[in-house]
DNA sequence: TGAGTATATGCATATATGGCCAAATATGCA
DNA sequence: TGCATATTTGGCCATATATGCATATACTCA
């Protein structure tokens, strides 16, 4: 286990960062069901279209999902797997937690 | 594979949250290879000894690390090292990416 | 108690992020 | 071409996050 190279960690924070985000953790949730198209997702995630749009161009930006245009559709789809295991650990340490105390609004 | 509750993705955002920092990514690092006390970590970051509390203490709130104060010295330690899969899926994302283009510094 | 060291916290400032609206692009279809 | 629909991008504002300095707090030791 070695240490890891500081440019790494650049690159590693910009995706971690993709994915740290309420309406971004919503939309990997769901397109790990699924790919589904930008309108879908703004309805989703109960915002404007334009903000759904920049989310993904995040989560693109970060290699979680990438984008297809069909007609005048462009659909997104998650190309990274692994990042529902975060989920797991986040779950894992909330249940390690809720034996202390904290905020579990 | 269920839909996730909104109210555990706020929970979930803030621990992926508390990780997704270039700093306190090279926290998790170092500590995943044994505890330190602030001012190794203020050193290890390059930052003022404050910012280094700081950014434990967000680890410490996110439920990844916890503190032991021993003497005059406070040391943490990774309690969550489930989140070294992030850096191992970051990784992954990046050698995926690595085939097709762009900005690797 | 008082001096010295290690951490944590309040405050101010700089930067980043998230959101909407409006306008620009990209397609499809008549 | 011209109009309608879907998506992206620019501009702007509000809020959140990061950081350092100064200061408060915690603890050790004499």
């Amino acid at each position: 286990m070695e240490s890891i190279d500081r440019a790494r960690i650049k690159q590693h924070a910009r995706i971690l960062k993709a994915v740290a985000s309420e309406p971004r953790l919503v939309i990997v949730d769901r397109l790990n069901r699924g790919e589904c198209c930008v309108c879908d997702i703004a309805e989703l995630i109960g915002a404007d279209q334009s903000t759904a749009s920049r989310h993904l161009a995040i989560l693109r930006d970060g290699g979680i999902v990438d984008a297809e245009r069909r007609g005048n559709h462009v659909y997104y789809r998650l190309t990274a797997p692994c990042v529902l295991g975060f989920l797991e650990c986040a779950a894992r340490v909330l249940e390690e937690r809720g034996r202390g105390s904290d905020d579990e609004a």
